[in-house]
RNA sequence: GCGGAGUUAGUUUAGUCUGGUAUGACGUCAGCUUCCCAAGCUGAAGGCCGCGGGUUCAAAUCCCGCACUCCGCACCA
């Protein structure tokens, strides 16, 4: 289905739409979850901490979306996460500064440079705009983050553009006092913020946006001597270096393309979590990055793709951060970040596991949503563990006391799923309405109910019904919507 | 940020050239009907036409500015 069939149904279903839209001053890339919305994420993150975080017995955080101007001077945030930039003062036009000199004049100058290089550089060439031919302005810096003042003094903090960075920071407490041992997985969900010049398509490239991330920590000696890599060396896994992506076995993969069994480890769980979202995994990659696009802090960068109508679309980036966060805070704060390993004391290096939860349950939208023709209508086919709505509570005909029984099974179930209770219109709009919100199942109370205590269940993808005892109700759901 | 297209009810849309406060459909709500898949009948709610300014007796309509959305470029830890 393309973006701009799930954009209606976002729209109109409770999903997700425009933040602050009744305003006129409302910026783009922010955007919200209605109720349809915040039950999948929900659902989807659950899903997340059961297939990597309980998994692996990893620690969940939740640290500040506000953090310290020294922890971004250490991440390199500050430094790098800004792009020199050069206006031409005609057209208006915005460049890079190091790409258009390097263009033009072939000349390199690291984008770290002092600006004043890239002013100079420009003057004594005299490089103009590639657009109209007119003069640039001085080179200024955009730093991608969004600076914040705290108190009355306005002290410079920033909001996190990762939400990793206090993992980083917490890390020797919580090896300290949750008994830590190599590897250790950490993981925190939140929202981070960074400020896009120009945030597209609504939850793909936003300002605000939710991060499910995981930092595994580990001694880089060990990479090889991974105990569970048996549980997944089988899983299938698509890996793209050069040319077209390659299906593989998590076992082949690590001696070939991917450096080491500890990485193709959690590329083969993070196949195993996307293939349960629903997600056509034959449509999907991990591709390598080179090293002129991987992150400042990446030695090592496989990026996990997956094919959307609007073409490839990163979900999560698996970086290898090598020791370049410890390292850095430990030089920084003058901290001890190194730990024992047994008899080794090492400084841990990272492998990272970074997730756009946006992103991803767009994916899951755009992947689940289907034209049913033969039966005209739409349905959102979700996994049941995924739905808003679990199961829809109708009562065939108002009447006849139809209506009290169907209110009584409601309150019977309605704390052990999510059940939504219709009693309004025909009974076919009600279940084309749950069919949309992507219920797996509907129930409906009839006049035979009222006669032997049984009720209609109705599947969502067959739209096939059978009869089943209202005392069996419970455990019927809830085995239907079980988690695997 | 540049260029292009667009913005009218929850959604979709007519009206914009040729100024006189807005049309239809779907959806929503209430009632009737209805023993299972968007049926029918009756009724209702919902828009100051993206925002701000200008021209005019009068602006959804003409002019200017801005914002947002989509596409392309550039950018994308």
């Amino acid at each position: 289905m393309n973006y701009e069939t799930v954009m209606k149904l976002a729209l109109e279903r409770g999903f997700y739409f425009p933040s602050c839209e009744i305003y006129a001053d409302a910026q783009a890339g922010f955007w919200e979850y209605g109720p349809s919305g915040v039950g999948l994420k929900n659902k989807f993150l659950e899903l997340w901490r059961r297939e990597l975080v309980r998994r692996d017995e990893m620690l969940e955080i939740d640290g500040s979306q506000i953090m310290s101007k020294s922890v971004f001077e250490a991440s390199g945030h500050l430094g790098n996460f800004a792009d020199p930039i050069i206006k031409c003062t005609k057209c208006n036009s915005t460049y890079r500064a190091d790409r258009t000199i390097a263009e033009t004049v072939q000349i390199t100058i690291p984008e770290s440079a002092e600006l004043t290089e890239f002013d100079d550089t420009i003057s004594h060439n005299n490089i103009k705009c590639p657009k109209c031919n007119g003069n640039f302005g001085k080179t200024e810096n955009f730093n991608m983050m969004f600076k914040v003042g705290i108190g009355p003094e306005k002290d410079e903090a920033y909001l996190r553009p990762e939400t990793c960075q206090s993992i980083f920071v917490d890390f020797p407490r919580l090896y300290k006092t949750m008994r830590g041992k190599l590897p250790l997985g950490i993981a925190q969900v939140g929202k981070s913020f960074r400020n896009e010049i120009a945030p597209r398509q609504s939850l793909l490239r936003l300002r605000e946006f939710y991060q499910a991330e995981i930092e595994v920590f580990c001694n880089p000696a060990k990479l090889d001597a991974v105990d569970k890599f048996s549980e997944i060396q089988d899983v299938i896994i698509r890996v793209q270096t050069d040319g077209d992506p390659v299906s593989m076995t998590c076992k082949e993969a690590a001696e070939s393309l991917v450096p080491n069994k500890f990485v193709a480890y959690y590329l083969g769980i993070l196949t195993e979590f996307y293939a349960k979202t629903g997600i056509d995994i034959t449509k999907t990659r991990f591709r390598k990055l080179g090293d002129k696009e991987k992150a400042f802090y990446a030695a090592v960068a496989f990026d996990f793709e997956v094919e959307t109508t609007l073409g490839w679309l990163e979900l999560v980036a698996c970086n290898y951060r090598s020791d370049y966060d410890l390292s850095n805070h430990s030089k920084k704060s003058k901290q001890k970040f190194e730990v024992m390993d047994g008899d080794e004391k090492v400084l841990p290096h990272v492998f990272e596991i970074s997730m756009g939860i946006d992103r991803s349950l767009y994916t899951i939208l755009e992947h689940s949503l289907r034209e049913d023709t033969e039966n005209d209508r739409t349905v959102l086919s979700l996994k049941p563990y995924l739905a808003p709505i679990h199961v829809g509570v109708l009562s065939l005909v108002k009447k006849d006391g139809l209506r009290e029984k169907t209110d009584d099974v409601f309150s019977q179930i309605k704390k052990r799923c999510d059940a939504f209770l219709d009693h309004s219109g025909a009974i076919g709009r009600r279940y084309r309405r749950l069919d949309e919100v992507g219920a797996p199942f509907a129930i409906t109370v009839d006049h035979q109910s009222l006669k032997d205590d049984t009720v209609t269940i109705r599947m969502r993808d067959s739209m096939e019904q059978s009869r089943i005892k209202i005392s069996e109700l419970g455990s019927t759901i809830s085995e239907s919507i079980a988690f695997p």
